[in-house]
DNA sequence: GCTATAGGCAACCAAGGGGTTGCGTATCGG
DNA sequence: CCGATACGCAACCCCTTGGTTGCCTATAGC
């Protein structure tokens, strides 16, 4: 039985998202193909090592993972967490609208925490 | 650093979304009812200029908007930024979708960059 | 007027992040 | 076996970030 575990926050998937070089890694390993390290460096403008810290990043927050394949280890996406972190956006972006409505229901229903 | 062609990158977007804490903040503001910096600071765990802080690094992204409201200033969401954060997952998960129909459709078409 | 409340500004600090370089190891191809 | 390639590990550096505190201004209410 697959294990449905309550959603850890999305903070950290976010955070991994908000660096321009890893989303752009991100588009690239969203051809679809798996691509080694090197590969993913030339044109990158950074250094192998950099280009690896990021890739952990991403891996960290379960967006990427690797397989090691001969002296290559390649890369591929990993599609699940971004629609979770979609999902998480609709969350926020939905309970405004429902807020919208019930405001427009109930006029006033003030809740002090 | 020299910008390439994308005029609006969703990465500051993402890294503001990225802290835990900001994210409650926008929770709370998604209830739709605007909100009061030292409202939000009750319950926050952090002092006020923190979640002034936090509240700056949301406007910036474009995901907040404040209004100076007599003595307080009263902060919303803006729900657009969050669509627009929404919409660029889509854009890699689906591409990945789409590449993979073409990789069963094409079987092999490297392009070294 | 006085006082309490809401907030802005600036300085400060510890920790983390992005990037580098140097060096070591495994694999591939002759 | 030898060299080139692909990668990992670790140290280092600088700048940003998350958080604080102290102090000042402005508004509201009496």
């Amino acid at each position: 039985m697959p294990q449905r575990r309550r959603a850890a926050t999305p903070a950290p998937v976010f955070a991994a998202l908000g660096d321009e070089l890893r989303l752009r890694l991100l588009a690239r390993l969203g051809r679809g193909e798996p691509m080694s390290i090197s590969r993913l460096t030339t044109g990158s403008g950074i250094s192998r090592q950099g280009v690896t810290k990021h890739l952990r990043v991403l891996a960290g927050a379960g967006l990427v993972r690797s397989s090691r394949q001969g002296k290559e280890s390649l890369w591929r996406l990993e599609r699940r967490r971004l629609e979770e972190a979609r999902r998480s956006l609709d969350l926020i972006s939905r309970q405004w609208d429902e807020s919208l409505s019930k405001l427009k229901m109930f006029v006033e229903s003030d809740r002090s925490d």
